[in-house]
RNA sequence: CGGGGCGUAGCUCAGUCUGGCUAGAGUGCCUGGUUCGGGACCAGGAGGCCGGAGGUUCGAAUCCUCUCGCCCCGACCA
């Protein structure tokens, strides 16, 4: 391909809006251009990386044995609402609001409803599973607020795949496959990632793992033990027990006067104790019930941990006229001793001794307090956000990064097949519904964490195999007839081996050339000038590499033929 | 949805506080010339409903009201 039979929008100034590198560099570089908020439009350059991604994807969810099809990106509303996800998806479902067929169509966010409905209306037999069907198809979200460019947006690409099976150990197995599936697409990908333990949040099911790019554009944050052993979301990282240092002397209750004072630092000023020795009493709404939740006065309660422990779907702070109902006191002085409602005290709340907390009385706090000889130690779990330092579940401290998700493979169950009626008679005759497992990736993001990955001041480094084009022939003298021709040989010489092949053949200045071929990113260069045929040769040079070899063409041509092979068949077993 | 910021040439931005000449610069683009290995130089040129609507005023990019859009922080998020 010629560039300038192409079109490639560079450009040299930084957009003021794009504040992720791959963001900036993904607009300087000619790959996208916004539409509105959240929208981006795929020029020619970005597309290719693109239908690579997808192409990667697509052979290995093949060579997995997950079967492709395509489902439509506008959902019946009924679909919906038989699994009861209209209301749990919230504001995210994007809603059709106008004339008739209309009022009953959603964007479709995910495909759970559509995969089983399909399932559901042509598997019956347990002869037909398992079967992992999937599809790469543009999703709709009405994310509140889009971001970092690529890496969140309204509507994207995403890879889903859905897996149906008879039992739990096929299901295990479906779900290692599926994993060992995604670490190939992400190796081949040239991504660095990581596998970390995930929370099911609203998708419901059992186990979850969610594939992560630490970037510092990435808006999640992932816990790990620095042994590399333990990795997780934050929200749902476990912490080691706590050790109880004991006590010598266990104080009895003594209420203080705490007139206006309500939260932690200052009832811990006005006392004179550390936020550590308080216990911190929130109250929420689970599943419309009332609820406690402990945690120490310098810690923070992971609402997906509560959530978790408390085994409810809903959870919302109280609102504060709950809260004088629930604890007789305005907010601020809610306390565990003599609270009448469900209570679930976090792990390091039981090895506190002569804490403070608040009395359940406004304006009053008390001292001295003592769990499970002042208050039962009914329900103690995990339910504490944790802070960098803390100590993970294999002994070792937790460091914290930021990521971003790329991939999330699920253990669903039955939830969907349940409520959607997603049933297969089993050996005995017996109507089951089928087990399922859901896995998705993000092709777009993928595209912007690979660069957030590979990158430099001057631009993308693009991994091989999914760079827009493998070789980059700069032509620099395009007036010189031999100049030309050896450019223009060397390019067909590499197309006719099936060889990805952009020719800069633009009348312009070297400088220029070789700032566009650094940001664009492909990672092999092949400069042909005037001067080097004079010298009888071309040179070759490697995006990731300073570099340069002075060769003879046919010898450039000959060693960009077996780089780019012994590439591919890396991954071609 | 709360808080903050910004909308002026394709892009990056001055000008707005303190209203007043033909609305500017750099870059990009077009013409011609000199150049030609890491974003050259000279000369000429095209390009704007100053986001939109209403208002104040003799006069509005500039002041007021409303509105739309975009970015950032937070909340939210398979």
């Amino acid at each position: 391909m010629k560039w300038t039979q192409f079109f490639i929008p560079t450009s040299r100034e930084i957009p003021a809006d794009a504040v992720a590198p791959s963001h900036a560099l993904m607009i300087r570089a000619g790959l996208i251009k916004q539409l509105v908020a959240g929208s981006y439009i795929y020029l020619p350059l970005g597309y290719r990386v693109l239908r690579k991604i997808e192409q990667i994807v697509r052979e290995e969810m093949n060579r997995a044995g997950a079967i492709e099809l395509f489902m439509p990106a506008m959902h019946p509303i009924e679909l919906w609402q038989e699994t009861g996800r209209v209301e749990a998806m919230g504001d995210t479902l994007i809603h059709l609001p106008d004339q008739d067929w209309r009022r009953g169509t959603v964007l479709g966010p995910t495909h759970e409803e559509i995969i089983t409905h399909i399932v559901r209306s042509y598997i019956n037999s347990y002869k037909q599973l398992p079967i992992n069907l999937y599809q790469i198809q543009t999703k709709f979200r009405d994310e509140k607020r889009p971001k970092s460019g690529v890496l969140r947006t309204r509507e994207f690409l995403m890879k889903d795949a859905y897996s149906f099976h008879t039992n739990i150990e096929s299901l295990d197995e479906g779900y290692r496959i599926m994993f060992d599936t995604y670490c190939r697409i992400f190796d081949r990908c040239g991504l660095k990632y990581t596998p970390i333990e995930a929370d099911t949040g609203a998708m419901g099911g059992s186990a979850s793992c969610e594939f992560m790019t630490v970037t510092d554009a990435g808006e999640d944050i992932l816990a790990r033990t620095s042994d590399g052993k333990y990795a997780a979301n934050l929200e749902c990282a476990k912490l080691a027990p706590p050790h109880d240092a004991g006590c010598d002397r266990l104080d009895s209750i003594v209420e203080v006067h705490t007139p206006g004072i309500g939260s932690v630092e200052s009832v811990s000023k006005f006392i004179g104790c550390r936020p550590s020795d308080m216990i911190k009493t929130m109250i929420f709404i689970a599943d419309g019930q009332p609820l406690a939740a402990l945690v120490r006065g310098d810690h923070e309660v992971s609402e997906t941990k509560l959530k978790k422990s408390a085994g409810v779907a809903s959870l919302l702070p109280a609102d504060p006229e709950t809260i004088r109902k629930v604890t007789g006191a305005n907010v601020g002085f809610a306390g565990p001793v003599g609270l009448k409602i469900r209570m679930i005290a976090d792990q390091f709340v039981a090895v506190i001794h002569n804490a403070v907390t608040g009395a359940n009385k406004t304006d009053y706090h008390i001292k001295g307090v003592n769990p499970g000889r002042d208050f039962a130690l009914k329900e103690v779990a995990d339910i504490r956000a944790p802070v960098e330092g803390d100590i993970g579940p294999n002994d070792q401290p937790l460091v914290f990064e930021k990521c971003i998700e790329i991939g999330h493979v699920f253990k669903l169950g039955t939830r969907y097949s349940d409520a959607m009626h997603a049933h297969f008679l089993d050996a005995e005759g017996k109507s089951r519904p089928c087990i399922m497992g859901c896995y998705g990736i993000g092709i777009n993001r993928i595209m912007a964490a690979a660069i957030e990955c590979h990158h430099d001041e001057n631009g993308i480094i693009w991994p091989l195999s999914i760079a827009p084009y493998h070789v980059l022939i700069t032509c620099l003298d395009t007036n010189d007839e031999p100049v030309v021709q050896t450019a223009a040989g060397i390019h067909d010489e590499l197309v006719s081996k099936g060889i990805e092949v952009l020719l800069d053949d633009r009348d312009a200045r070297p400088g220029p050339k070789f700032k566009d071929a650094d940001l664009i990113g492909i990672p092999i260069r092949i400069t042909v000038s005037k001067k080097g045929l004079a010298a009888g040769t071309v040179e070759l040079k490697y995006r990731d590499s300073a570099d340069v070899q002075k060769i003879p063409a046919e010898q450039a041509i000959a060693q960009t033929i077996d780089k780019i092979r012994s590439e591919e068949s890396r991954h071609s077993t």
